[in-house]
DNA sequence: ACTTGACTTCAAGCTTACTTGAACTTGTAG
DNA sequence: CTACAAGTTCAAGTAAGCTTGAAGTCAAGT
């Protein structure tokens, strides 16, 4: 178990391609050091930062907000579980909504659909606290 | 209510942006006749046609996608109810899918990340069935 | 020494889903 | 008739998240 790892073994282990990685580091969410030959030499921890990124990017995050996230990390040490869990209760709300909003389509599928009533106007299961009316017109009720 | 709509009243009433609405018909997901000035006129069915996309992206369908499906309908006759059903009967396992995901991801939020597990190594939380093996190296668990 | 594979940078390209701008025509209210 | 809002086409731009290609360097095996 080395301590280092090039970029492409980096690659191998995180299932992210190098070329990923490198974008990555431009954007100031990865780091490497560089040996005398201009390679990348990149710490074991990067794969913990990789992963969170992955994760992130599921969740439904863009690089930048990651960026912020990452951000928040302590830069003078190794960061804790319990840094990480800190990054990470907050998009417990984004996920709860975001499920929530899945529901709802899901609801609409089989019932607004199927009911016929799938239009803009109005439909007491696509609509149900007519919300319609302070997003303004469309389908905003599922969305 | 009238039987023919201009662009802009299909944009208020669909919420979607005129420029995103010759968009789609330039993509064949909706249709319109022409006045003598070059005019688009829209039937009313086509709030139908424009709120089955809304739905269907943001369960996650690309444009192309939607076309597809919307190929489906009956050119010959205004589609019903069921056939609009059948189109939506499929994607519920898609968003079934996707719920389930969300749902590992959000274990994985409280689970692995907090308990300082999120990595690539095996974490019995984020890799219940030993998924990992089958998809390569990476966080692909919850994935 | 030589070959091959892995690495480097940098610029340009790709995909999706639109938006924006320019230049122009139509429709409507006063 | 005159504004002015709303419509038209077409080309180009935007944003995110990378990938690809060119041209070259470095490392490892034989």
């Amino acid at each position: 178990m080395q301590s280092v790892l090039t970029i492409g073994e980096v690659s191998k282990r995180s299932g992210v391609a190098a070329s990923a990685l490198r974008f990555y580091e431009e954007r100031g969410l990865i780091a490497s050091e560089r040996e005398g030959s201009g390679h990348r030499r990149f710490s074991r921890s990067v794969l913990r930062r990789i992963a969170f990124i992955v994760f992130a990017q599921r969740i439904g995050l863009t690089l930048d907000e990651i960026g912020d996230e990452l951000a928040k990390l302590p830069a003078d040490r190794t960061p804790s579980p319990s840094d990480w869990e800190k990054l990470s209760a907050q998009w417990l709300q984004r996920v709860d909504e975001r499920i929530a909003e899945l529901q709802r389509l899901r609801e609409g599928l089989t019932g607004c659909i199927g009911c016929g009533c799938l239009s803009f106007e109005v439909c007491w299961i696509a609509n149900p606290e007519d919300r319609k009316g302070r997003a303004g017109p469309g389908p905003r009720s599922w969305v």
